[in-house]
DNA sequence: TGCAAATTGTTGCAAGTGCAACAAAACAAA
DNA sequence: TTTGTTTTGTTGCACTTGCAACAATTTGCA
């Protein structure tokens, strides 16, 4: 994952926060902080701690939708987070920059450092481009099996290792593909069954070829 | 949709392709484009025509992943179409930018236009994410009916029109919404004799409250 | 204009999935 | 450790969906 700092030494940080005319808030852990970051065109930088968006749907379901580490970005930017249904929390004491967008934008005085921030910037959207098209290809499938196992190629994508580490509960794969939790682990069962995979909490052996 | 070239003018245009390296490319109707676009970190515009973006899954159905208008950019620095699976396509006439996306972050000399460009390269990768995020909102809806009603509202957003149009056949819009097409035409009856929608073609009258 | 191709609507059937409920297991905090 | 909470696995049942096959309609092209 790209850093939004990266090649941009401390000096240069403070210079450039400095350019960007940055202000720095301190929030504690579990504090909605959506008030704060939803009222403009901003572009929010985590510089320290987490911060999760969750979207509470029709049925007062709460999802995550996306969980923002260190040096990661969010923002009205970005999302559409101004939508009543989103929600941003602290999931850890975190320091957050708030940036306006347009304000970042419209800067005459480019030095090196800022073009470093926005190569950062662009680098960090395609990141984004890239898991946003992850997902999509997994919810593609029709079946859950097929999500699953496209979920699990996406997780050894590269590499040929066959043992992959889940990234989160089985409870929130399910949420990740869109599917009923208790019919999901059926499925899993099945394919632990039919001796696919093998599972041992969240690490998971694949019996199958790539192309399956 | 934005556009790579706002704000600026036919003059700087040209001298911007030449700053970036530009090669440009004449393509005709209906050629497969692949080989000449993936073999490098390519950030490439469309300056007229009309480029389709294609994957090809294990069971050898093609769906339309993307349409890239004119104005608007692919390449590897966006999608993965390295990926043997995916194919890109002219469908009419083409006349492709080629840009190494290498040689256009590195660059030293940044006039006006130029960061003009990257503020609509950061613009259309915004475009991108929104329109993924809004794909995935459709998606996660378990049932056929939920999805159809998720996606009529994203139609009708912020309007309070009740009449919206649908972008493509509804058999594309079964391959979007990743669901059987005969499944979803059955459920659209269900819809009709519900009296919660009317269709006439690709126009639908939308008879139920935005909240549901 | 007329023909071929693509799109749409419909239906029966089998299979897959959501849902609810519950027990077992794992985890976290006191 | 004990206790309470969350996650996981399982199952029956109803309902939804995918699939295949076909007719009707629309579209696009020669």
């Amino acid at each position: 994952m790209n850093n939004i700092f990266e090649n941009i030494s401390e000096k240069e940080k403070i210079k450039l926060l400095n350019l960007l005319e940055a202000h720095e808030t301190f929030f504690k852990k579990d504090k909605d902080i959506s008030v704060n970051v939803k009222d403009m065109d901003t572009l929010c930088i985590v510089e320290s701690g987490l911060v999760q968006i969750l979207k509470t749907d029709v049925n007062g379901n709460r999802t995550i939708i996306e969980e923002i580490e260190e040096n990661q970005v969010f923002g009205n930017s970005i999302y559409n987070i101004m939508d009543s249904d989103y929600t941003i929390i602290t999931k850890e004491d975190t320091e957050i920059i708030v940036l306006d967008y347009k304000t970042v934008m419209s800067k005459e005085e480019r030095p090196v450092y800022y073009n470093h921030f926005i190569k950062n910037l662009l680098d960090i959207y395609k990141d984004k481009i890239r898991q946003c098209n992850d997902r999509i290809t997994v919810l593609t499938n029709k079946s859950i099996r097929d999500k699953l196992l496209a979920y699990f190629n996406l997780l050894r994508k590269g590499a040929k290792t066959t043992i992959i580490y889940l990234p989160f509960s089985f409870t929130d794969l399910a949420d990740y593909l869109a599917v009923n939790r208790s019919a999901m682990s059926r499925e899993l069962t099945n394919l632990r069954v039919e001796g696919l995979i093998e599972i041992q909490g969240r690490k998971i052996k694949l019996y199958y070829d790539k192309e399956r």
